[in-house]
DNA sequence: CGTAGGCTAGACAGATCTGTCTGTTAATGT
DNA sequence: ACATTAACAGACAGATCTGTCTAGCCTACG
């Protein structure tokens, strides 16, 4: 079963203003997410997105297609979620983990989508765990040109620590208490940046 | 499709000495581990473990019966591994995280058990995420009492700082490069907690 | 005007899933 | 010697899975 890797070169962007497609994605993010991959059938898929079989396998020449996309999906939201101007590196890390605070602990959090991804796709060389592999390059490399912009003295250390710590609240938000989790984000951060900027936060 | 909660609540031990059981069980730690839960049909287990299916259903109600039972031997492994007496506490510590590295880095490792179980599991109340439950509380608890015996000046938070670090390990073990991470043990347990005993290590 | 293509409805194939059931064999303990 | 029970082999039911295919509707554009 070769899987197009269509999704995964981004060559020809498939039909963008395709309302049918748009249904599939929506759907498959809330079904993937809320309840997993593999016990999401595409019955179910095209049901929820009121799309016929036929165009579903139009736009996705098959599931694990979908599920590239859905995670891709994903992985544009965060970035966008992330994106800052004009902020000082410092700034923009703290606020990158307050981020994922919030996102891990809003109503109907349910863990990492690509952390419970890879759980059900093992195979390191199937093209899911690429997908989830260049997201977790993004984000290693976001930290660590902040580091070294905030011009921190072990920036290379201080990068696996910081993605030591994402993996954990995301974990955590899902497995343990969401709002005990959230309230130790800060804490967290400045105590493995090294004790830099530990202004209290009064209004919390 | 009620699930038995007898090999919950661990009423009578089921039969102790049944080798085809104990054949189910290691066909079910090598295979959902290896593979998801999800991804394992019984036909698979019953195959590996060379056992009639009646037998199977004789000693496993469900497969949630099964899976249920799967995790409780990973938790009462992990218990074994990280027993240890007359140690003292922060030492203790450092060697629970060291045995989690290990464990993080060997060949084989895909992840965390319970994290990966949890990803097919989403509902809360389901019995899988209870023995889920069941074994962070052990952690967690284990952490806050080797920290209370150490005399440490924040032991709750710091548990709590100690249980991220634990997930992030087991996450980035498996989807990032397992000797960066491992490397990483010592390191970070020092950090947090606080640069007590850092005595450093020349043979590593 | 005409045609290409996005979309719909739904039957269908073939595999696989969980779980049940029948019936037989072997070991064990009283 | 007999009853109980574990374990065997494997057919079977019914659901669900991915993916294919036919047939036709509707719209937009050349």
């Amino acid at each position: 079963m070769p899987v197009t890797t269509r999704t995964l070169t981004g060559g020809p962007p498939p039909p963008l203003k395709s309302p049918a497609r748009r249904r599939v994605l929506d759907a498959a993010n809330a079904l993937f997410y809320a309840e997993g991959i593999h016990a999401v059938g595409i019955d179910r898929i095209i049901a929820e997105a009121a799309v016929a079989k036929a165009t579903f396998y139009h736009h996705f020449p098959s599931k694990d297609d979908l599920v590239c996309a859905y995670l891709q999906e994903q992985d544009s939201r965060i970035r966008r979620a992330t994106a800052l101007r004009d902020v000082a590196p410092e700034a923009h890390i703290m606020r990158l983990f307050e981020v994922i605070g919030e996102i891990s602990c809003g109503p109907g959090f349910r863990g990492c989508a690509f952390v419970n991804a890879a759980a059900e796709y093992p195979d390191h060389a199937h093209p899911v765990r690429q997908v989830i592999a260049a997201h977790r390059r993004w984000f290693r490399d976001l930290l660590r040109e902040l580091l070294v912009a905030a011009r921190h003295p072990d920036a290379e250390r201080t990068t696996a620590m910081l993605v030591l710590l994402r993996d954990g609240l995301v974990v955590g938000g899902d497995l343990d208490d969401p709002a005990q989790t959230r309230a130790l984000v800060r804490a967290a951060v400045t105590r493995v940046l090294g004790e830099i900027s530990p202004p209290a936060d009064p209004c919390e």
